[in-house]
RNA sequence: GGAGAGUUGGCUGAGUGGUCGAAAGCGUCGCACUCGAAAUGCGAAGUGCCGGCAACGGUACCGAGGGUUCGAAUCCCUCACUCUCCUCCA
């Protein structure tokens, strides 16, 4: 969500924002609509004055029992009757027209986003490890993981295309995946583990900024219900229309959550094996900041994100995205992509994301900064006020969100990168206390 | 699923359709007293929006959204949430 007082401040920088984003300029548009209605709303403001000050004058009127001036300022007031009721709903109107407008253009890229319009513009920051070097024709997952227990055929039956049934040793691997990066997400990157509801309302998915405009990629209950795409919808808004404490910033969160997409629109794309599926489990990093610690706090993020493809020796590649790629909500992202020699290629597997006050104004989520000793900047002399600290007011908080990582997508890296001639996978030696004693899964037929 | 009770400022908690943005207490901040602190006394203090260079003025906000009325925290409707009892259930 933009703040209107920036596009009538810099309508200039506005545009050009939201040019880099592939958007037509917007700003004539958007302060000719706000100007109108802010004429509206002072031309209402003053019906409304009247009206009080008419009402208050009744009010004493009849409590000096004067019923018939009591009688003549209720005719005065009476005309207001049909035009006021008009103005309320055309200024309703133009006020929701706006607020949806500005609620259905994306974040701004940051001034150190590379240009670009699609992912050919995005730009390698860094590479970490060597890919391996196979005697062997290395295999995709899709081939070789079926006879490991990772069943499509079994999924499909029950619940269709774009769904899984693992069993066995290679259930048990993708949850020791899962537990290791929570575990290690808690312990030493310093985040809360939580566990948070699956299901959202509108406004929390509005708030994370999924609607109004991408409803198509979320599963919705009957009840109206949303099943979250990242439990970052579940974490961000935790911190919902709230006034945090100076003190509780930052606040890290973390959850290991089932993520649901319709993945409408991606027809056709991954259909084989097990990167695209309508169920995932996914570790999600979330911080909540102020705004100075913002782009620290992404780096920090990224970095927790790498330590547990590093811990799991899976080569990557750190990507700055460009203004293009970037999701709605990011004015600054970070995919890591991990190499598959399978595909012979490197593929997302996590994506960290600095959305400013984009959510913040969205789920108003403010923090309450500290005063600063006064005079404190100056250093000496002055006293009298000395001691004196004054609070801030009230400012939006700053969002990151992150995957810590995507379990899955794990899971298919795992076992394309350890796989053997034989056609079984090794166990990475940091998931060896989840495995209870199984290092290796070994191929059935069956 | 059934029956009932609630939702008021940072917290507790009053509130009659008419100077209620809202009593009181607690907490917070400032000042006084004190060597300092406690105690005490005095005082201050919500948020958004509109207009204004500003001082300031206007307007809205008592869970959310509608309605009745000249006027709603107060009356009516819808929704959300919380609590109690019953029922059901992992």
């Amino acid at each position: 969500m933009h703040d209107i007082r920036l596009i009538r401040d810099n309508p200039e920088a506005f545009d050009a924002g939201l040019a880099r984003r592939g958007l037509e300029p917007l700003s004539a548009s958007i302060l000719a609509a706000d100007a109108s209605l802010r004429a509206l709303q002072t031309e209402m403001q003053a019906s409304l004055a009247h009206r009080n000050e008419a009402s208050k004058a009744i009010g004493q009127a009849m409590a000096k029992g004067d019923k018939d001036t009591a009688e003549a300022l209720k005719a005065e007031v009476a005309a207001l009757k049909t035009s006021l009721p008009e103005q309320e709903a055309a200024e309703r109107e133009q006020l929701a027209a706006l607020h949806d407008t500005l609620a259905a253009l994306p974040n701004l890229p940051a001034a150190d986003v590379p240009e670009g319009v699609d992912e050919d513009g995005n730009v390698e920051i860094a590479r970490w490890g060597t890919p391996r070097s196979f005697d062997f024709a290395p295999q995709e997952h899709a081939d070789f993981a079926p006879a490991l227990g990772l069943d499509f055929e079994t999924a499909a039956k029950m619940a269709g295309a774009r769904f899984a049934f693992l069993k066995g040793p290679m259930a048990r691997l993708e949850r020791a995946l899962g537990q290791f990066m929570i575990d290690r997400q808690t312990n030493e990157a310093g985040y809360t583990e939580c566990a948070a509801p699956l299901l959202v309302r509108d406004e929390a998915a509005f708030g994370t900024a999924q609607l109004p405009k991408f409803r198509e990629d979320l599963f919705q209950t009957t009840d109206g219900r949303w099943l979250i795409s990242t439990s970052e919808m579940s974490l961000t808004n935790a911190v919902r229309e709230e006034i945090l404490p100076d003190a509780d910033l930052p606040l890290r969160m973390t959850a290991l959550t089932p993520c649901f997409r319709s993945e409408a629109g991606s027809a056709g794309r991954d259909t084989r094996g097990y990167i695209r599926q309508h169920q995932f489990w996914k570790v999600e990093l979330v911080s909540v900041v102020r705004p100075e610690d913002a782009d620290a706090e992404l780096e920090r993020k990224t970095r927790a994100a790498e330590s547990i493809l590093e811990a799991l020796e899976l080569p990557y590649r750190r990507m700055l995205l460009c203004a293009g790629d970037m999701g709605f909500a990011a004015r600054k992202t970070y995919d890591l992509e991990v190499w598959l020699p399978g595909q012979n290629s490197y593929r997302e597997i996590s994506s960290c994301s600095n959305c400013g006050d984009f959510q913040a104004r969205r789920m108003n989520t403010r923090f309450r900064r500290e005063g600063v000793p006064a005079g404190s900047h100056h250093g000496s002399g002055h006293h009298g006020h000395g001691h004196m600290t004054k609070k801030g007011a009230n400012e939006f908080v700053h969002t990151l969100n992150g995957s810590g990582l995507a379990v899955g997508r794990t899971l298919v890296a795992v076992l394309e990168n350890y796989q053997q001639a034989d056609g079984s996978v090794i166990i990475p030696d940091v998931l060896l206390p989840y495995m209870g004693g199984i290092t290796r899964l070994t191929p059935t037929t069956n």
